[in-house]
DNA sequence: TGCTTTATAGTCAGAATGACTTTAAAGAAC
DNA sequence: GTTCTTTAAAGTCATTCTGACTATAAAGCA
């Protein structure tokens, strides 16, 4: 309105205007023991040293959001870049508010990801130490991670209901107990067994059988037949969640 | 990884790095003469100069990027801004490619507003002009635009069928035909009358009847009841557009 | 040899949807 | 003024989808 910036300015000086530094972080969710897991890192430095974070960096000068987002999963997870590249990574929204860190202004680019799960993190890069921490029982995060991890949560809960998302947390075989143990675990209610067996087999392109019937010996139980992810992405009609409601 | 920004830096010295610019685009439909239209500025500056663009800005060093969004819109259409705080503005998704602008580093965090029909915008600020364009003739945009408008569309459209959004594009009192023609021309389908006049009117919350059964003379055909956009949110179950497939 | 657990195959009623038909009430064409 | 066209609004009917359940099979465990 009246500052220099209201427009694009002249000269496009970058130096300009006060920087704003540009950073992604990471909402990476596995399920693990039937429950909803939470990539967290402790922070080694002020501010907030010493508590539990989002891991997640700055975006270098040379690469996109998306590009950051990756090379920061890589690091933090030490999973291969060849390996992380495969992996489901959707952004989530950006974050942006004037105070949001107490030393200057950064804007947030948040991703969410969504993995198998995975051995345990080495902590890598500058975070002190990395776990997968079970969700809700994170204590307060750094920064507005809390907030970010909450936005990130009903929007992987949302897209359970309408796309072909849940294979993602699931290894590249799996069977339709594992499969509903995600939409079972992401939204915490129970689902009726065949009622969600129907629903996914009817639905095309959701899930294929793996050809020569082979079987898990999960534990006790029978058998089941296993499954691959199949070619389609989105549920037509939708899996909706039990209650209506979305978030 | 090698970079000195890997982490998070030492100091948080505001200059060590290549400053990045941050910047809103904002992507505003709204339905006219039964047709999807999308407010576009003319750019007064290279690049670009004369070329049609998205309306939006720097984000200032006080405000948020939803604030950013809401003063720009304000500019460029001239509404008031107590008007343009009541509208449905809705965070798209961030685009950061380090080559989207060719003079330096910008990111840019892209918004949708849905608005009913509005007078002609005057366009103010820094662009030449601004006007309402039938969504699909406009010609290339300017910088990204094209791809952030395509995203938008689809985006609005996925929206339609699981929210009350469409109720965002209408007057305050509106009749059934004109909700509906908010789907036809959104989506670019015909739907049948007595269909949607039932499932909206089953859906509850969606809408409220306005008292006194006023009447609107739209134009030809029998006179319609008018409603008021309801309570709810989120549309439990969705109303699918036909044909299945998103986007 | 039973329990318990999980997979898998069905059944059945109610809800939701898609395709239509019909009547009513306006403006436009003649 | 009569007829045609357009839109609103009410209602029908068959199909599909879903939620709630029952039943059987095949494993591990006590």
């Amino acid at each position: 309105m009246t500052a220099p910036a209201a427009g694009r300015p002249e000269g496009y000086d970058p130096y300009a205007f006060e920087p704003f530094a540009v950073t992604v972080d990471l909402a990476v969710f596995t399920v693990r023991d039937e429950r909803l897991h939470v990539l967290l890192v402790e922070r080694g430095q002020e501010p907030f040293r010493g508590a539990w974070a989002l891991p997640g960096g700055f975006v270098l000068p040379q690469e996109s959001a998306e590009q950051a987002a990756r090379r920061e999963l890589a690091e933090e997870t030490g999973l291969l870049p060849r390996t992380v590249a495969g992996l489901h990574l959707e952004q989530l929204r950006t974050y942006s508010d004037p105070d949001r860190d107490p030393r200057m202004r950064v804007v947030s680019v948040a991703y969410t990801a969504l993995v198998p799960d995975l051995p345990e993190p080495r902590g890598g890069g500058d975070a002190a130490r990395a776990r997968w921490t079970p969700y809700g029982t994170d204590g307060p995060l750094a920064f507005d991670h809390e907030r970010i991890l909450a936005d990130a949560h009903e929007r992987i809960g949302a897209k359970l209901e309408y796309t072909c998302l849940a294979t993602a947390f699931c290894p590249p075989e799996f069977t339709l107990g594992e499969l509903r143990q995600v939409y079972e675990t992401v939204w915490g209610v129970a689902l009726d067994r065949p009622n969600f067996r129907r629903k996914v087999l009817t639905t095309p392109g959701f899930v294929e059988a793996v050809e020569g019937p082979p079987r898990r010996t999960g534990g006790r139980g029978k058998p089941a037949a296993l499954y691959r992810a199949g070619a389609a992405s989105a549920l037509h009609p939708p899996l909706l969640r039990p209650e209506g409601r979305s978030s």
